[in-house]
DNA sequence: TGATATCATGTAAGCCGTTACATTTGCAAA
DNA sequence: TTTGCAAATGTAACGGCTTACATGATATCA
């Protein structure tokens, strides 16, 4: 319906410079196989017509975009904001461009992102965690699009992946807040279906409190949304169990200060009552009060490491291989010893 | 250098299926001109390859993308994050794919990305505030994309915008302010060059300031960018002035939240001592502690609207009109009664 | 001076879909 | 059986760009 006021095409730059199409389009992606007189003639026609090559056309006809494709579950909170920014930068210095695309943490999403982002001809995929339908990865082996996991390390995946260890981070936090006698702990997670970090950090828990004697089982486990109001509503549903945990572990951070916000509501003191410990380490942890203790993950060092092995993998073949990157604790606020006295 | 496995074409459905390209083509498109066993027989054979269209190619041919871009300053923080998650879901009702290109807050970058998303086809653009070298209106306006201005409505502009005025929204609560007595007051704004938005800000604190009898010169003016460190460290210069403000805006929640996070640290008491006001209740605003007080702008409601307009301006050419709508002030806990013992 | 290498430019064949238009098929009515 | 029409399918032009290959012009050297 909106009928375009012809376009300027290569032809039509062409035309008016009196060359060939091929010699404008040298003169945009070969300058110095051109004459300097007709390249400047040729720009400066550019220019004055307001050309602007079609990206379809060239995607087609270069059988390459120099895009690379980042599918995230959410873009609404900063969990992924800092580490996306990062790899879009590094990409931007090798010549790529970063198209983003979000799921709302929905594999069916997912996927219709993924076909998206391939049939917009992506060169190559960013893909949170590992887990997702077989099928998905087969696809991408025929379309030839390779896809880079990241946010995850998990030893021994047949996939190559940037990113830490989510069980063994976790653990060792858990590790240090059992040795502060907690015995009573519980966990905020994301949903685990589909979601091998969630997973992993469940895992990690339940390894921990193995290892120090607890029973695994005796971890309270609420899977919930990643929304600051749901942080809160399942930790008033812990506060107000008959064995109300002393600890409590949040997937993110997002989930932490919802719980940390409940608490204040309540009236429930952090972290004299009870700990709370989040995960990520996003701004929103040191700005909270109190402070979240919480676990670092290398956010920038990731985005900034993808990028570079799938920029190198499009333009040279340089196969990606895995790098495992450390999450760090950080102990800040929420964190204290376990009060003896509770029922 | 990535070899290609060759990626199935829909020549390769039609001869895999004994049909046309048109067939084919027709199947996945217009999927009741077809006969249900063609249909069905063509979608099997699409799934078996794998098969899936070529962007560009669709693009080029159909001379329709069915994909909207969107270019804002940050992604960093949440600011755009719910009006762009309302946007993206809204345009997804009508077809519509989104492309998100963020700026850093810098023209330069700005033109490159809406020549790039424009060279990507889009159908329409959502930008955010008027301001902008007239070059890229006239060149958008050449390639014949229309672009709907948001995050700002600015009554007589000679472009159509969907937003808030935010010249009037910040004057009433600089209004309010006033009437509690106080009248050392600073912006801690984001830069004000090429930013309509800082700019109304600005003066709409000083109109207030004037109409209440205030010197609006005295009004203490830093411009930084926007992070929470920022916010921090402008606070931290404006309570080390000697002419130390009782009130200070900020020019959004991050920067306040900085400001509420350096003034505990230097141990000013908020709202006693010093006001703080941020500007567009994101998440962060009620989670901070003390939750801030600050104007609610209706993020999802202008996402939402924007995508409904320019879905209906692609799809059937309905005029865009400008809609204004209204922000809205939040009294929280950071605002209170001005010091009357200070020097 | 003629042979040859070098550089600038041109020609035209793709890349992969969509769609106007043409053709074929199937079936009901005459 | 023939005619007529609608439904299903096919044919092929086109969209804008890149690039292998061909051509023409100049410079280099023996």
């Amino acid at each position: 319906m909106s009928l375009k006021p012809h376009t300027p095409t290569l032809h039509d730059v062409a035309a008016a410079a009196s060359v060939s199409t091929a010699t404008v389009s040298r003169c945009l992606n070969f300058p110095d196989q051109v004459s300097e007189s007709t390249r400047i003639n040729v720009i400066r026609i550019i220019n004055d017509l307001g050309y602007s090559p079609n990206f379809g056309a060239k995607a087609m006809a270069a059988r390459r975009t120099n895009t690379i494709g980042a599918i995230i579950p959410t873009m609404e909170n900063a969990i992924f904001a800092r580490g996306l920014q990062a790899f879009q930068e590094e990409l931007r210095l090798h010549g790529f461009t970063m198209l983003v695309a979000s799921t709302s943490y929905c594999p069916n999403i997912e996927e219709e992102q993924i076909r998206s982002l391939v049939a917009r001809g992506a060169d190559a995929l960013l893909l949170i965690g590992h887990e997702r339908d077989p099928e998905i990865y087969r696809f991408l082996q025929t379309q030839g699009v390779p896809a880079l996991v990241t946010w995850a390390f998990t030893p021994g995946s047949v996939r190559p992946s940037i990113g830490f260890n989510n069980r063994a981070a976790i653990y060792e936090m858990a590790t240090e807040v059992i040795k502060l006698g907690h015995t009573k702990l519980a966990l905020i997670s994301a949903e685990t279906a589909m979601n091998d970090r969630a997973k992993a950090r469940h895992v990690g828990i339940q390894n921990a409190m193995t290892y120090a004697g607890l029973k695994p089982s005796s971890l309270q486990f609420i899977e919930t949304t990643y929304n600051i109001e749901d942080g809160a509503n399942a930790f008033e549903k812990l506060m107000k169990s008959d064995t109300r945990p002393t600890a409590v572990f949040c997937g993110n951070d997002v989930l932490a200060v919802g719980a940390l916000r409940c608490a204040r509501e309540m009236k429930i003191s952090v972290p004299d009552d009870v700990s709370i410990i989040g995960f990520d380490d996003i701004e929103l942890a040191q700005v909270a009060y109190p402070a979240l203790t919480t676990v670092h993950v290398p956010h920038r060092e990731m985005g900034r490491r993808a990028a570079i092995a799938l920029a190198n993998y499009v333009k040279e073949g340089t196969p990606i291989k895995a790098v495992e990157l450390k999450a760090r604790l950080v102990f800040r606020e929420t964190l204290g010893p376990a009060r003896e006295d509770l029922p």
